[in-house]
This record gives C-alpha cells, sequence and structure tokens, in this order.
DNA sequence: AGCACGCCGACT
DNA sequence: GTCGGCGTGCTC
C-alpha cells in the first residue's frame, strides 16, 4: 500500500487520539471522498482529508503498517474544497477536532449505509430529478424601501444586514435575492436559515409557492433520517437550488452556493449548546466570505455584534464591516401598536393583571378581537411551599426548585426531568396548606378563565382561553393544530411562552400583554436586556398585522407591558419602537464595560462529582496557561459555579476568559488544549466528569 | 464515545 | 461450573 490516505473521523473529544488518522490505500483518493475505516473493532464513516505517496524509509519501518482504508463511497461526488475548509475553520475556532464537525455535518443515515445501498439511492435519486424552473414572478410590486435595499445587494459586496420592523417585509426581499440569483446563473444555490424548526414550515411554503416544490429542500433535525438524507443529497449534486434549515444547514454541501441568509440572526438559537458550540450565524458570514456568496443577516433587533458591525464610518473610525440596510416601515399592516406601560408600583400589592389592561382585554372579546398573552414561564406555579415550616420544592438533584404542574399534579424539574407526584401535605411538616408560590402560564390561563367567565363573545357563547407552550405541544402536530384553532378565531385569549412570540403571522390578534418582564432588567447575564428587548418588540410585532382588519374593526394594535420598572431605558425605548437608541445606550454600555462586541470571550466548564473537584481542575487550567503565546493579553477569571450550581448530581463551575484580541485568545486556546487535556491525568483532573471550551459563549 | 478485556457474585 | 456486573484501556 504506498499510499497514506489521512482520513478525518469522529474521535472521542477527550481521547488523546488525534482526529485525522492515517490509513493505507493502493491508489489515492481523492480529498473530500467520503470513505469507511477501520477503527479499532468497529468501521466508521471517514471524510478523506489528505492523501500522499508514502517515502522508502516509512514503507520500511515495520512499525509504521497502516490499516487499509475499508470502502470508499465514491458513488458521491467528494466533498469540495470550500466545504472542507469550512470544516476545518469551525473546528480550529471552536476549538473541536476535524473529524467531529465533519460527521456531525453529514446527515447520520450516511453512516450506516454501505457502499451498495448509497449506490443504489443516488441511482434512484438521479431518475427523478426534474429541471428546476426558475419560478414564477413575484406578485407584487416591491416597496421603495425594498428596493432600495435590493438594489444595494445587488451592487454591493456585503455582508448586509437587512434592520427590518417586523412586517416591513424582510421575507419578500429574500425570495427576490433568491429569484434574481437562479435566473442568473442554472447552478447557483441559495441557503436560507431560520432559527427554529417551527418557523420552517411557512417559509417552505412561500419559498414553494415561489420557486416549485422541486427547487427547494428543507434541513432541520425535525426531520426523519431518511428524510434528511434526501434533502443533503439533493443539495450536495445542486439538484436543490434552495436550501432551508435550522443552523445544522450552515454545513450544507452546496457547489453552487451564492447566497446566504440568516433570518432573524440576533436569535440565540443559532449558537449550538452542545457538543461543538460553533455560531451558524457567525460561521454563515465566515462561509460567505470564502465562497464569494453574498451573506444576508435580517433582523428587527439585530445582535449588538451585527448592529456594532454594520456601524457607518465616522470620523477616526473606518465604520464596520458589515452594510446597514434599513427598512423601517411595515407594508400591509397597520402602524406599530401603541406601547402601554403599566407601573405596578402604583397597583394594589399582589395584582397579577391590572384593572386597565383587563379592561382592555375584556373589550376585545367583546368585539371579536384576540389578545395575546406572554409570560416566560410554563407550569403552574414555579415553587410550592409550606406555610408552616418553610418548605420548598427543591429538587433532591439539582440546586433549582421544582416547578408545579397542576394540570397532572406533578411536581418537574426542568432541568433534570425529575417529576414525581405532588405530595399531599408538607414532606417534612406534615401540614396540610402548601401553596404555589408564583405563576407559570397554567395558572395564568386558569385566572384568565375565572376573569372572563362572565363575560360573552359578540356570538353570545362563552370566551375562550388556550395556552401555547412547550407542554401543551409536546404531542406530534399540536402546535400545528393549536395555531389553526387561533388563526380560525376559535380562541379569544393566547396564553404563552416566548413560543408564541416567534414570527406567526396571526392577522386577528390587536392586543399583546407582557405581564412579567421585569426578571431580565437586573439579570446578571449582560446580555438579558438584549434578549429581552428584541423578545418584546417581537411580541409587539405580532399585534395588529393587518391593516385592513384593523380599519374594519376600527381598533388599534396595542402593546401592553406590566412592569415595577416603567421609567428604566429599554421600557422607554421600546415605547417608541425605537431599536437604534436602544443599542447604542447598549453599547455605549458595554463599551464601557469592555464587554462584546468591545472584547472577545471564551468559557471553560467543567463538571465534577463536587463543586472544589470542578474548580480546582479549573484553577489549575488556569494556573497551566500563565506562559502561554498569547494569554498575557487575555484576562482569566477565577473559577465560579454556574448559575444553577448542580444538575443531575454533577456540580458545575466555569471560568471567563476574555480579551481585546480574538486572534490572541485564538491562540492562546489553541496552545491549552493539550494542557486541558493532559490536566484530566493528574491529581487536579481526578473527579472531573467532563470539561468543554465555549467560544463566544451565548450566555454567562 | 464504543467496544473490548478483565476479574468477582447468583443461577440454568 | 457459567452468565454477567461495570472498572480501565485502546482505537491510524
Amino acid at each position: 500500500m504506498p499510499w497514506r490516505i489521512d482520513v478525518a473521523v469522529q474521535t472521542p473529544a477527550h481521547s488523546a487520539l488525534g482526529d485525522v488518522l492515517s490509513y493505507g490505500g493502493d491508489a489515492p483518493l481523492p480529498a473530500g471522498t467520503l470513505v469507511r475505516v477501520p477503527l479499532g473493532r468497529r468501521e466508521v464513516l471517514g471524510v478523506v482529508w489528505h492523501a500522499e505517496a508514502r517515502t522508502a524509509e516509512e514503507l520500511a519501518a515495520p512499525d509504521l503498517a497502516l490499516k487499509p482504508v475499508a470502502a470508499a463511497l465514491d458513488a458521491l461526488a467528494p466533498l469540495g474544497p470550500a466545504w472542507r475548509d469550512l470544516v476545518a475553520f469551525a473546528g480550529r475556532y471552536y476549538q473541536r477536532s476535524i473529524g467531529e464537525i465533519a460527521l456531525a455535518a453529514l446527515p447520520p443515515q450516511l453512516r450506516d449505509l454501505s457502499t451498495v445501498q448509497l449506490a443504489r439511492r443516488l441511482k434512484r435519486k438521479a431518475a427523478d430529478e426534474a429541471a428546476a424552473d426558475t419560478g414564477t414572478p413575484s406578485p407584487v410590486e416591491p416597496s421603495p424601501e425594498q428596493a432600495a435595499a435590493l438594489a444595494r445587494i445587488e451592487a454591493e459586496e456585503g455582508p448586509f444586514l437587512l434592520a427590518g420592523s417586523t412586517g416591513s417585509g424582510k421575507t419578500e426581499v429574500y425570495l427576490r435575492c433568491v429569484a434574481a440569483l437562479l435566473a442568473r446563473s442554472p447552478e447557483a444555490q441559495a441557503l436560507v436559515m431560520v432559527p427554529e424548526i417551527n418557523l420552517t414550515p411557512q417559509l417552505e411554503a412561500r419559498f414553494k409557492a415561489r420557486f416549485g416544490a422541486q427547487a427547494v429542500v428543507s434541513l432541520h433535525s425535525g426531520m426523519t433520517n431518511p428524510q434528511r438524507l434526501a434533502s443533503w443529497l439533493a443539495a450536495h449534486a445542486g439538484a436543490a437550488r434552495i436550501v432551508l434549515g435550522t443552523r445544522m444547514a450552515v454545513f450544507a454541501s452546496m457547489p453552487g452556493l451564492a447566497l446566504i441568509v440568516v433570518d432573524e440572526e440576533h436569535d440565540p438559537s443559532y449558537k449550538q449548546q452542545e457538543g461543538a458550540r460553533y455560531s451558524a450565524r457567525d460561521l454563515a458570514v465566515w462561509r460567505g466570505h470564502r465562497e464569494k456568496a453574498k451573506v444576508i443577516l435580517g433582523s428587527a433587533t439585530p445582535s449588538l455584534e451585527s448592529w456594532h458591525q454594520s456601524r457607518p464610518a465616522a470620523d477616526g473610525d473606518p465604520g464596520g464591516r458589515y452594510v446597514r440596510l434599513a427598512m423601517p416601515s411595515r407594508i400591509g399592516a397597520g402602524e406599530l401598536p401603541t406601547v402601554r406601560l403599566v407601573d405596578m408600583t402604583l397597583q394594589p400589592a399582589k395584582t397579577v393583571l391590572s384593572a386597565k389592561l383587563l379592561d382592555a382585554i375584556g373589550q376585545r372579546i367583546a368585539r371579536g378581537e384576540q389578545s395575546m398573552i406572554f409570560l416566560n414561564r410554563r407550569g403552574y406555579a414555579p415553587v410550592l411551599a409550606c406555610g408552616d415550616c418553610g418548605w420548598k420544592s427543591e429538587c433532591p438533584h439539582c440546586s433549582a426548585y421544582r416547578v408545579f404542574h397542576k394540570i397532572d399534579r406533578t411536581l418537574r424539574c426542568h432541568h433534570c426531568g425529575h417529576t414525581e407526584r405532588v405530595p399531599r401535605a408538607c414532606p417534612v411538616c406534615g401540614n396540610l396548606d402548601i401553596a404555589p408560590v408564583g405563576r407559570g402560564t397554567e395558572r395564568l390561563e386558569e385566572h384568565l378563565a375565572e376573569l372572563f367567565s362572565a363575560v360573552k363573545r359578540p356570538d353570545g357563547s362563552a370566551v375562550s382561553i388556550a395556552r401555547i407552550d412547550a407542554d401543551s405541544t409536546k404531542k406530534q402536530g399540536a402546535l400545528e393544530s393549536q395555531l389553526a384553532a387561533v388563526h380560525a378565531g376559535e380562541v379569544d385569549v393566547l396564553v404563552g411562552t416566548q413560543m408564541i412570540a416567534k414570527g406567526h403571522d396571526f392577522r386577528r390578534i390587536t392586543l399583546v400583554a407582557a405581564v412579567n418582564p421585569d426578571g431580565a432588567l437586573f439579570s446578571s447575564d449582560f446580555r438579558a436586556p438584549e434578549r429581552l428587548f428584541s423578545l418584546l418588540m417581537q411580541s409587539a410585532g405580532r399585534a395588529g398585522r393587518d391593516a385592513a382588519y384593523l380599519a374594519t374593526q376600527g381598533s388599534t394594535a396595542e402593546m401592553w407591558i406590566q412592569t415595577h420598572h416603567a421609567e428604566h431605558p429599554l421600557f422607554q425605548a421600546l415605547r417608541r419602537h425605537d431599536y437604534p437608541a436602544f443599542a447604542a445606550q447598549q453599547l455605549e454600555e458595554r463599551q464601557a464595560a469592555a464587554m462584546p462586541p468591545f472584547a472577545y470571550q471564551a468559557l471553560v466548564r467543567a463538571d465534577a462529582r463536587t463543586q472544589e473537584a470542578a474548580q480546582a481542575f479549573l484553577n489549575a487550567a488556569s494556573a497551566a496557561a500563565d506562559g502561554l503565546e498569547g494569554a498575557a493579553q487575555v484576562m482569566r477569571y477565577p473559577a465560579v459555579p454556574l448559575a444553577i450550581q448542580r444538575v443531575a448530581n454533577v456540580e458545575r463551575a466555569q471560568m471567563l476568559l476574555e480579551s481585546h484580541s480574538r486572534a490572541a485568545l485564538q491562540r492562546m486556546l489553541a496552545l491549552w488544549q493539550p494542557q486541558l487535556h493532559a490536566l484530566r491525568r493528574t491529581p487536579e483532573g481526578k473527579g472531573v466528569i467532563r470539561w468543554l471550551v465555549d467560544v463566544d459563549p451565548q450566555g454567562i
């Protein structure tokens, strides 16, 4: 076997084993070829990374006997250099092995398909491949703002930040960009990403209506393995002109990639929270640059990173790298809703819903309009407590309270899943008087049903209250049917978590209320205000989306916010729908405190049996980093317990790293990685269950 | 991570 | 006498 074939395989993250392993071959395989190779006693899927003729010395050395590649899946075109570069970059940047990223980026079914099965599949695919049509033209003329944005996207290189308020018609801009692209070249492909699976069906419908069902495939984890494989193959072959998907789609193999759209680019879901913790939005920008594909990031409330990156040039400041495109006006929708702040410090103690808000909802019910109440806490009550001895419903395995779910009479831990029937009496003192403290969506739903039990709809029937949250939508298809009920007008008041704030286009909702948003104002997480603002803006965007409906009703759209801090600048900016003002204020704070986007962060986390062990590992790791190149420019904070310190009996600690230089942070992390591996074998590493590095962490 | 080998308790 | 508990060690 005169050839050495280096193959990326999925080696475990914590093994000392390299991730590109060498195998023998009689012929060189092209880089990017999928192969099956022996690894230990099993055979795994891998990607050829490099092939090279072995030197005479190598061949002579008896200890360098390489196992041969078992099989090449050469019915499939090799993965291209751009794809491999993306995988290599992601591995390097997020401190993971190439093999892990590469294999996670491939459809899972590819792993257990034999070469014969794959060849058969590909033949079948080729047979029913139809010519893609270039789509039907848009039914409407673009608005002046849309036309201006489109012209700049056409003329300039980007990346673009499309800052368009809810209802400004961002999707139409995407559709037109894709249409222009498909018309220009028969090979060109577009990648369109959305933050959540829930949002793919409606986007898919719009794209299929415009470009035909043949041209569009979806890629997300809600699909079955065969579906994912089929979509992936269609994208890889270039047959699918448009790929719609969630963050995983950023790794789709697309030989003709010419446009990437990241819709709702601010959404935290773009950051993967397990395994390789990549940001699909950031990788999309990198990928677009590498492949000379245009990148459009769209949002009504851009991330502060993107907003800052798109700042115009000013004296002494060359400006950001992104092109900012603003679309402030709503199309076909009413004015942005009037924001009403209810100062809860002026309300009687223990008020859940202020009298004014109830009155406003009541009036809407009487007119046959819908209201939506938003409370980011599911269950009946977040805590159950004994009035006598002070017992609280703590989870035995986590440092958190179990949530009371009245519907099935359970106490459930939302962190480890531990579930028990609600005790009849206090488990400590036997007192029968145990009571729920605080309220979640279940209790709010119950409360509303009581309050409006006497109110009648215009047709004389009883008021209908519905709840949409992770609990009410657990069953397959439940979300769709519940949304359909809202659309059909069967629901008067909809209660829900942030699930209802995103994307759904309700035509008859004229009032949106946020009942208890104050928690995020004083959170220890510096990104909490940013998330709250965007969530409230999005929620507000649900109200009054149909101008014609508002006109016939003679109604106006309103967003109500109950708060104890009505004077807070966040709410004051929200009241004016003034994202730029909010962003400017936040950026000023971030700059003063040297926080992102003015600094770069990474987090090292350790999980262990005891908190001491977890922190000891991190502190030892910190000490080991002292002399490393780049370390002098990286601030290392002391190890601290996570906000929820213990989950499922595992103690968790983390250490923050911060630097004004991304390059210095990257350099240090790369050099540090082997030391972290080595530490596990030392006394300080005893008891550590796992550790991980999170580059550009979402929350701290 | 798999998947082996390896060395001690209750069973056809 | 075996079947199987999961402790540690290796995978080009």
